[in-house]
RNA sequence: GGACGGGUGGGUGAGUGGCUAAAACCAGCAGACUGUAAAUCUGCCGCUCCUUGCGGGCUACGGAGGUUCGAAUCCUCCCCCGUCCA
């Protein structure tokens, strides 16, 4: 009777549970988890993703990393892509209508996003599905049917659909179709546990409700706090700008997590790392206390993350190179080079990039012998345009080997070898080689 | 199908003939302060040219035309969104 296939429910339980927003329903949690260990026979547990954008960000790890608790316990992790319903657009939180996606984009999307997703999950434990599967076989017949099982007032219920009612903002019929295709995708996968985000709470409720429909009984809805971005205030994301892509640069990542409050800290501790909720709490506890420095906290948050996705040399190497550059204000030890050769006609063509893991894009330029330096900034790609540039100098921003530069008209002499350092504002450094 | 309201810079949103590259707020950027924090303060925030100036040129208020010395503002047609009626 006794599986030793499952750690003990009260176990599972705790370890599942931790940084949940929301389980619906708790018992049925206990129960399914209790009836697994009966049979033998692991939950199937899913997390559905929209293949919208090619890259993922922590944002999207906060589900990802629930799902691979359920593996860690030993239950069977399924990976949706949502490439089908991708084609739809599902409206959630953006009060605006999404726009669909074509075939290839999914494609294209889908194929980066399970690279990526592999950083975290097991790739030998995961069972990746898509539902075109069985939503593309779907006749119209089967499409009217589905929607039959539910009524438009609950549909409206969403508070997505809701407030754009209210605020007169279009909502088009496909939308509403979203959550009962979704929601198909429960049934036909089986699914006994579903991870999502707080904002898709609804979905995974319509899931529930139709799954009954079909027979079939309901999943759990196990919803996951949204990750505060990096200003603090808005859910991370790639339009807001506020987010930290998972195959960024260690360097990169490292920057960008000490950069968030103190306060914020904790939420990342809590759904960004492994680290159990007794050692967080006692961690706070040092820091309101005065026994921790909260920078210190944090290095140790950044360093934990990017450890693993890079490892744990790339994350001390990162956390050696932020105190170097921000502690201590030294150039950066690794940074992009640009090799510029001046050409016998007067152009300047770029003969090697190097850092940034660009590829060596070859450029010729017609600048002449002595360009201003606001001017080459722009035509090496550092900065958008030369008012830009101006500005970044009239402000103070920009220093070449250590000293300011105040005046724009100051020209850079690409007739002799020489090097230079160069910082752009508070984060851009690169190194400029004259052959 | 009819009546009405609306489409402004990355976002929200003022502006109903010149003083408007277009208020205000948010976001963003730079500087100061710091723990590269956060908060705060100051400045910037379409592009471009240089003689860097309360400078010149160009582009911009859904689209296309038109009226006018001059239009985001007025007219015509078109596209899009919403509301109400059917």
């Amino acid at each position: 009777m006794t599986s030793t296939k499952f750690p003990p429910v009260i176990e599972q339980l705790s370890y599942l549970k931790r940084g949940a927003a929301e389980v619906i329903r708790d018992e049925e949690l206990k129960s399914k988890l209790e009836n697994a260990e009966r049979t033998g026979k692991p939950l199937r547990v899913y997390l559905g993703v929209d293949p919208t954008a090619p890259d993922i960000h922590l944002g999207h790890t906060v589900v990802l990393r629930k799902l691979k608790h359920f593996q860690d316990m030993g239950h069977t992790a399924i990976f949706l892509i949502g490439d089908f319903s991708a084609m739809i657009g599902d409206p959630t939180g953006q009060s605006e209508t999404r726009p669909p996606l074509t075939r290839e984009q999914v494609d294209a999307n889908a194929k980066t996003y399970l690279d990526q997703v592999y950083k975290i999950l097991d790739p030998k434990k995961t069972e990746v599905r898509y539902n075109s599967e069985w939503l593309g076989k779907m006749s119209s017949f089967d499409v009217v049917r589905l929607c039959g099982h539910y009524r438009l007032a609950r549909m409206l219920e969403r508070e997505d659909f809701r407030s754009r009612l209210e605020k007169n903002l279009p909502i088009s019929v496909h939308e509403l179709l979203y959550p009962l295709l979704t929601a198909y995708d429960a049934v036909a996968l089986l699914s006994d546990v579903e991870i999502g985000a707080t904002e898709q709470k609804f979905n995974l409720l319509v899931h529930r409700d139709i799954q009954r429909e079909f027979g079939q009984p309901s999943e759990v809805a196990l919803t996951m706090p949204i990750l505060v971005g990096l200003d603090g205030e808005r859910k991370m994301s790639k339009s807001l700008g506020n987010y930290v892509g998972i195959t960024e640069a260690p360097s990169e990542m490292f920057g960008k997590l000490m950069s968030i409050s103190d306060e914020l800290m904790w939420s990342y501790y809590e759904l960004l790392t492994d680290f159990p909720s007794p050692v967080i709490v006692r961690l706070k506890e040092e820091v309101r206390g005065g026994t921790l420095h909260p920078m210190d906290a944090k290095m140790q948050l950044a360093h934990a993350i990017i450890a693993g996705f890079h490892g744990e040399d790339a994350a001390k190497k990162a956390s050696e190179e932020f105190q170097r550059v921000f502690r201590d204000r030294l150039a950066p030890e690794d940074v992009p080079e640009y090799r510029l050769r001046l050409l016998p006609n007067g152009n300047v063509i770029l003969s090697k990039k190097r850092g940034d893991g660009e590829s060596p894009v070859p450029a010729v330029w017609k600048l002449g012998t002595r360009p201003r330096w606001p001017k080459l900034l722009v035509e090496l790609g550092i900065i958008d345009s030369t008012s830009e540039a101006d500005r970044l100098v009239k402000q103070g921003g920009l220093e070449i080997d250590g000293l300011r530069l105040s005046d724009v008209k100051t020209e850079v002499d690409l007739s002799s070898a020489a090097q230079f350092v160069v910082k752009a504002g508070k984060k851009k450094f690169l190194k400029i080689i004259v052959e």
